[in-house]
DNA sequence: CCGCATCCTCATGGATACTG
DNA sequence: CAGTATCCATGAGGATGCGG
């Protein structure tokens, strides 16, 4: 039976770029969805564990709301329905990217109780490492939680990617709490490593990167 | 009678910085009082009205929480309360900026019924101006509304300010929708011209900017 | 299992009236 | 002017059901 809710696009009704962002992707949990998908598509599934905690009403309409906003788009894949990102959709990286970098000293307070999942990293890691130079082109891998986040700098900036086809030759293993107080300068690369936290290629990193952030 | 209701702070326990700045300005009508914000300070009554509709408890509430988290303090000035951005507040403009450009599609369609003030035009002019190349320093006056807005663009990009102590020799008088077009690229100068909705030193603004963009 | 749809409860948002 | 207090509508969260 056909009881599609209308979700009454309770509307800012403002003539504002912002307001109207707002209105399309402001809604709870929404920026959190498209972070997920930054990294790649989903299925619903995935989606409802790695967001832990919404209801699954809820993420159907909110699929459905930005969906229709041409954010999102379904898929067939091969075992299911995946959600992706449309190119438009994939553009809100960017201002993600700053509200990531801005939020840096919310971080500082550590992780506490609060749940994790690698995949986060792939917007958090350029995000603090936003002004690190490097001399030469350089990829880092980090082993978290058993997934693979491997960390590129070249000369456009830092960029993340989950599970590229080419490992890097670095590979450090490490806990979130250390990766993000080693990237957001909280943490040196001898504290990390005197505290048995953080195993790998560590002359490697320290060649890696300049010594302005201190990793 | 003290009848404080506690805002019970639903977060969305993630350890993951857009997460976290979402438990912060993520709240309905948090991130449109920043907005309000960034030019300068204002008074409660003058956000009430500028964001037309919200509710009086609503925004004290939010006013609240934004203090309590560090991006808004109260000021005593000379006649009143003033609201203003702590510098970390005011650290928001960059995603904010990135964030008003993303949504730059959704202003295409133009005002329709929505509310306009002069005010969201410093957040929205460099946003959609954000690839515009000077060849020199170039400062243009909007009088929108009777608010004089001044776009400057020099070789670190474009800036926007209300009602500077300076105002610029080049002073345009358009509505919100012939700015917005001119700026987005939707509209040329001749097509606002010729429907009388642009008037002004035109030759001057031909000569302030590059074709790229018609303006 | 996966991808939802329905139902229920309670927290949150919105409009209006009122006050120091 | 700068908020409070109050009431009602809506939205979020959680449990459960159900067809594929």
């Amino acid at each position: 039976m056909a009881n599609l809710k209308e979700p009454a696009a309770r509307s800012y009704g403002q003539y504002c770029g912002l307001a109207r962002a707002w209105d399309l992707v402001g809604d709870r949990w929404n920026l959190l969805i498209v972070r997920e998908l930054l990294p790649g598509p989903l299925r619903f599934n995935e989606l409802t564990t790695s967001l832990a905690g919404i209801a699954t009403n809820l993420l159907t309409e909110r699929l459905r709301a930005l969906e229709a906003g041409g954010v999102v788009e379904r898929r067939l894949g091969d075992r299911g329905i995946l959600y992706a990102l449309t190119p438009w959709g994939a553009e809100l990286h960017t201002p993600m990217e700053a509200l990531g970098r801005w939020a840096a000293p919310l971080l500082m307070s550590g992780r506490g109780a609060d749940s994790f999942q690698p995949r986060w990293l792939v917007l958090a890691l350029p995000a603090l490492l936003h002004d690190v130079t490097c001399t030469a082109t350089t990829e880092v891998g980090f082993n978290v939680e058993g997934l693979l986040i491997v960390l590129r700098i070249d000369e456009s900036g830092p960029t993340a990617a989950i599970d590229p086809d080419q490992p890097p030759t670095t590979v450090l293993t490490a806990g979130p709490d250390v990766v993000v107080g080693l990237v957001a300068g909280g943490l040196t690369v001898e504290q990390a490593v005197a505290a048995g936290e953080l195993t790998g290629d560590i002359e490697a990193l320290h060649a890696a990167f300049t010594d302005e952030r201190r990793l």
